[in-house]
DNA sequence: CATGAATGAGCTTTCATTCAT
DNA sequence: CATGAATGAAAGCTCATTCAT
């Protein structure tokens, strides 16, 4: 009755626990699959016993879904940014800035979440991906809206968006397969990349001008 | 001698096993994982005893091993057909909506191999990506050469490649993404994404500013 | 019904393929335990497939269990030998002599042998057992015979029995030991061997004079 | 640290169920071999399941190993024990009866060591025995000694050891056949090997002809 | 005769989880 | 809070044996 998860008030202890279970569980996950990890390589890797650990998390897929719900914020945050403004083209190409450098800065986590779709998201609910869902339909009216407008070039919102997600997202979730063909491109890998993409996308989106259209 | 997997000649039952227990396996593997499928539930699905199925196939990892090697063909098909042209853009092009056919037409294979890759190549099955990495280098150094020429417009071949990959591949193996949010485009996917690539990389790649084309 | 192990009269064909299996089968007996064995290591070091090997013999049992009724005929060769005679001590280290020329040249069968009777004859029938007996009983006579007669120094004849059981058998039974401790000793061990045993059992067993016996 | 294997320092209940697994283990592993045992079997006798079995000791191998070191502890024991004494032959009898009373109070170890040898002492196991070949090589270069200053009768020191290693251990490791043979006679099996034994070696070893002793 | 094909039973071992202390 | 102890379930794999051809 006293479980550290059935109270809501946490001490700074079991945050600190809370916290190294995680960061832990992060790490095996990502590079084993949820299947492939066991719990006590993690419970091992955050030094404590396995008992220990599921004080702290019911079971295994509790830890994993705690990792994919931060996992989603982290996601999300770029999205969020996006905002109606002067300049779509840009608004857009900062955008991918952002998503890009989340790949660089966690890429552990690009790949936990990668995983998870890549299996067909069998074990986060449905309400998990809730919020993903009413934010992305909000930015593709507000692209649908420029597109509109004339102020980018047309271009299906879907479609950009899911080129963007997959552009960016390939330098953490493949970033085994780039090691192996170009290993002396890594130095500066994400530098050319985000030059590479934003070229990409300012010359697909810059619209032509009303004359020249078609 | 007594084994089917120790005979080079195959007899006809041989062959026809061989397949069923491939075509559960990439099945299992492509929604489970390496770890996370088991041979008992890929023996089930092809309709035999475990031990019959070890008696096609040495252990699980060489059914996994003959699947990506198989994996690996499919999807070296269509850059072994790029080859240089009077229309690099057109070829290019061509590419994308090849490689785009194959995620729409051997999805489970184009998961097993992302999944292969978000694992981080274990070590056991790094040699069997030899084959790519000869040709990627051909092929870099093809683009490199149009480039060179001013045939194409400027670009990293090795990120252009990149894209290419990320931008297919995704619609193969983040398709339950794409399925929780736009399920209403699930219709026409395939044939709007090809026609927001080629675009794209058309934009991209056509050489000179508008006012000089053709 | 026209199995090979149903039939007394065997062809020629049958009878080499019987000698086969049992040759590998004592290799691999011998050296693995009659558990350890496995029957699929038998066939292949015979040469055929396993089923062809069941054709010729109903079970691993039954391969067993010949290879032990022929080792226990080899086994009794010196013992059948072992005769009255007018120089009894002599008779027996005859008998030592040729027990261990035994060891010397069918290893593998004492180690069979050695292998039944340490795990506790579990498999073979009592009757696999019962020539053995009678014979043993025979011989045990005659040595009481001549230990009444004086002829041979008071010894009890059945430890006399199992020390020169013991000590002739231990050189193949026990070889890898002797090898692992003295493998300068291997290349004239056996002629060493008879040399001490022979000794020891004549001084043994040579009579006192009738006047000196205390 | 989770794991009872792992710590140095031992609890109570760790100490009492790791004897009770070696109990068990020592019965299967003796009766049955290394390969004809089942950890399943042993976690049975010893009352407690299999994965608990596994929580104590890492695998199998590493039951064996321990019981094996055990074993040679006390099958060491009487051979350290010989020193050189005023009466060589008295010290070796000596040895003879402590060895026999080994075999009669560890029967089990004593055919757990014979199927290791028989077995032809499996890579795995092979530094396990090098204190056995130090001691060895000890204990000959005293009976040489002996030998040399002629207080025992010449005889070569390993044929010796090997001797009394056969005959003694003999009826531990031969006991189902000697209870096969001569049932009649285990109510006093081991005080008349002893009393058989003793006299053969002290014959022997006595160093001069009957005219000359004492 | 010979063997490819097939399998139930069993093997060693791992794992997520529970419980008592 | 923490962990030593325990286990049912399931994993990958081996084996002796059967059967149809």
């Amino acid at each position: 009755m006293a479980k550290a998860r059935d109270t809501k008030t946490k001490t700074r202890i079991q945050r600190e626990k809370t916290e190294e279970i995680l960061a832990a569980a992060l790490d095996i996950f990502s590079s084993a699959g949820f299947r492939g990890a066991s719990i006590n390589e993690i419970s091992k890797r955050a030094g404590m016993s396995t008992p220990s650990l599921l004080y702290y998390f019911q079971s295994k897929e509790h830890i994993h879904r705690e990792l994919l719900s931060r996992t989603l914020l982290v996601w999300l945050g770029p999205l969020n940014l996006m905002k109606d403004s002067d300049d779509p083209v840009e608004e857009i190409c900062t955008y991918v800035r952002r998503k890009l450098e989340i790949s660089e800065q966690f890429p552990r986590e690009s790949r936990l979440f990668a995983n998870e779709i890549l299996m067909g998201i069998p074990r986060a609910e449905q309400s998990q991906f809730d919020p993903l869902r009413s934010i992305f339909d909000a930015k593709i009216a507000l692209i649908e809206s420029w597109v509109r407008d004339g102020r980018i070039a047309p271009v299906d919102p879907h479609h950009l968006m899911y080129s963007i997600w997959a552009t960016t997202q390939h330098y953490a979730d493949f970033e085994s397969q780039i090691k192996e063909l170009s290993p002396e491109k890594m130095g500066t890998l994400f530098r050319d990349a985000e030059t590479h993409l934003v070229a990409m996308y300012r010359t697909m989106l810059v619209p032509n001008g009303p004359e020249a259209s078609e």
